[in-house]
DNA sequence: GTTTATGCAAATTCTTTGCAATACT
DNA sequence: AGTATTGCAAAGAATTTGCATAAAC
């Protein structure tokens, strides 16, 4: 049931021959990708505004989340299902050599006490570094 | 010896009416500015080209550091002295209902063990919620 | 048949580059 | 004087919007 189709499903949106693309394009590589890999690698299979428009409309139903990364450009990755279930806390590994981003899921962050009146909602550690295959 | 020029002089970069506005900035305001958040506060008084050029000058000299955003601007904070001496680990707070991301020197963070092969340089800890002053 | 998604064109915004004039040391 | 910085113009990316057509339900 992670099929591209199942999830769309899942997620009550229309099934677009552009929706199934870009969740086969997450699924099958396991890294963050962001507008300009998708529009890559789907070789202006659809357009670029298309392809805005999807993960536009990914992120509204928390299907994807963003990864934070320090380039400027907004990458994306599949929520898993607990995320979906709206427990936002992600750990991403960027290597600075090849510039793939990971979620490292096996990696719990620890609870953090905030100064008093401060709420939060979300924890995004990214760490940056040289990955297992570049090093 | 916080002032503006001293921080200027401390990196051996030459003195300007642009760099010594932008640095009081980030002096008075004790957020993580943006490109455009400069160019507004310091209504039209630079180019908005000098901006560029001077953020990028400043990060080169590791007097401000990147601060991590999912709104896709990106954001900038003075490093403090033990960052420029290369200890690189940030954790801000951003405010989801006014926009504001604070540092939050006091909060460590934990030691977090990589999996095999992986080389850590950098860590980043983004906290969105809602901080004191909004909640 | 009704609603939603797509493609194309065009407008905006964000960022970078080249070059001559200016300011800094 | 010599070198680095600035402003302006212009180019190049990244992202958004409007609208008619096409596809999904």
């Amino acid at each position: 049931m992670n099929s591209a189709l199942s999830i769309l499903k899942h997620h009550k949106l229309r099934i677009t021959d552009c929706r199934l693309e870009i969740i086969r394009e997450f699924l099958s590589k396991q890294v963050a990708l962001a507008h300009s890999d998708l529009e890559e690698s789907l070789n202006s299979q659809f357009d670029r505004v298309t392809i805005y428009r999807t993960l536009k409309t990914f992120l509204d139903q928390d299907l994807v989340h963003k990864v934070l990364d320090d380039s400027g450009a907004t990458k994306y990755a599949l929520c898993s299902h607990e995320e979906a279930d709206h427990n936002h806390e992600h750990v991403h590994f960027k290597c600075e050599k090849c510039g793939e981003t990971t979620c490292l899921d096996a990696i719990a962050l620890p609870k953090i006490s905030l100064p008093k009146g401060f709420k939060k909602q979300e924890m995004n550690l990214l760490i940056q570094g040289t990955c297992s295959k570049c090093s």
